[in-house]
DNA sequence: TTTATATATTGCAATATTACGATAATAAAA
DNA sequence: TTTTATTATCGTAATATTGCAATATATAAA
């Protein structure tokens, strides 16, 4: 036990999971918020700005890169993280989708 | 270590946080797709529908009202679980404005 | 009241996540 | 080449989540 019983759901029902999950983060949503702010980012100011050590934010970056919201491009000897805003808006339609879908009146 | 450090985030960004944790699990999903399909549920129906033990269906209830997304009658011996869709609409809007300031060009 | 049915709660084992120090990898600067 | 700066990865401890059996609770039916 412990581990999510994947394979009983649907393709689609994992997938939009998967993406609140990794947006389920606070951490995540910060990190969002500033790039978006700075319209260019390198991960080091990240560190300062959120106050969470290096490794943790590194890690929070590659889980948003998983699900395709960022994209990096190495920059002399930093990386320039960005929002991918074609997945991003991809992933808008998607959520409104679902909303819109999933909204009904009862009881 | 192991523990989210919320209290260097702000409140909306661990409330959004908060609410994305609550999507990112595919039951959960699966259970707001079938009530709405319903458009009346109980509780009964989910453990056939989804195929998780009764006490595991009960939990995952559980945490979608915890964020308002469900509100839940009593119906005879039963419960009657219902898409709350104020709030529901609520969190869209919310979602679409975080998308909405989040969506910038770099890079 | 007793029994049956539906849902919630508790306790626990398995697994996942979060966070960070240490260290590796990479590339510019000296 | 050596040093410095930046980011990634590894290993690990602490905590959280998932799932379920067992049990408690609540209500309708007998």
């Amino acid at each position: 036990m412990g581990i999510t019983k994947s394979q009983i759901f649907t393709e689609r029902q994992n997938d939009l999971a998967q993406f609140f999950k990794v947006l389920g983060h606070p951490a995540r949503v910060a990190i969002l918020q500033y790039i978006s702010k700075q319209n260019a980012c390198i991960c080091n100011d990240l560190v300062d700005e959120i106050g969470l050590a290096q490794a943790t934010i590194s890690q929070h970056l590659k889980e948003l890169k998983s699900i395709g919201l960022l994209k990096g491009e190495v920059e002399g000897k930093s990386m320039c993280y960005c929002i991918n805003v074609e997945r991003w808006t991809e992933l808008q339609n998607e959520l409104n989708t679902f909303f819109n879908k999933t909204k009904s009146n009862c009881c």
